[in-house]
DNA sequence: GGTTTATGTAACTATTCGGTTGCAAAATTA
DNA sequence: TAATTTTGCAACCGAATAGTTACATAAACC
């Protein structure tokens, strides 16, 4: 079961549950009252989040706080900023082939 | 059927060929000749960079060239850079978190 | 002790994913 | 024109996804 970074952020519930999150660490419950979808849908995109590092989970009796680890998210930026110079310019191979090359 | 380009970039096969497209445009047998898997997998995972505008495609007789649009990129790079500030600080919720609130 | 509350988890379902093989079609080359 | 090359596409397959409902468990409150 592939568990990376990548694959939790394409999920929009669980890009949502991570925006939800930045703010203020929340319980399961108080995540899912934010969603349309089940409890329990939610606790699974809570699991894959915690699986690759992104949410951290601390139990405070029955209740279980969730809060976000931004650090995760450095992987993520990493992989896209390095094509950051091909932005906005013509160095890339879109350049040459958009002229004819 | 969502095809955005978080979804695209979860696989890592396709973060590969945007790698391998960054620096000239190929092929798609091009593309193919660099992963073990076979060509029509290679086609259906260009079709999916293409149908969220991450991969151009110019026909040129029966050859089909792929480029990356990296301004694509951008849609990933501001979600991921609006968490910027929460790096390696203690500003977040994980801060108060994790010193126990 | 009994009830409520917060959560986990199992079982099930429909859909999507990532791959395969096989065949068709169109452009190029001999 | 015939053969080769490049690609599209359909049909199929097994596994993963994203959701559901139903039930179990453990802490908190009365």
């Amino acid at each position: 079961m592939r568990r990376d970074v990548f694959q939790a952020i394409a999920d929009p519930t669980r890009r949502e549950i991570i925006g939800l999150l930045a703010n203020k660490s929340l319980t399961l419950n108080g995540v899912a009252e934010n969603f349309e979808i089940s409890r329990p849908a939610i606790s699974k995109h809570i699991k894959i989040l915690t699986e690759c590092g992104l949410v951290i989970i601390k139990q405070q009796g029955r209740e279980r706080f969730c809060a976000v680890d931004f650090n995760r998210l450095k992987e993520v930026a990493e992989w896209v900023t390095q094509y950051h110079r091909f932005w906005n310019e013509k160095l890339d191979a879109l350049g040459s082939f958009l002229e004819g090359e």
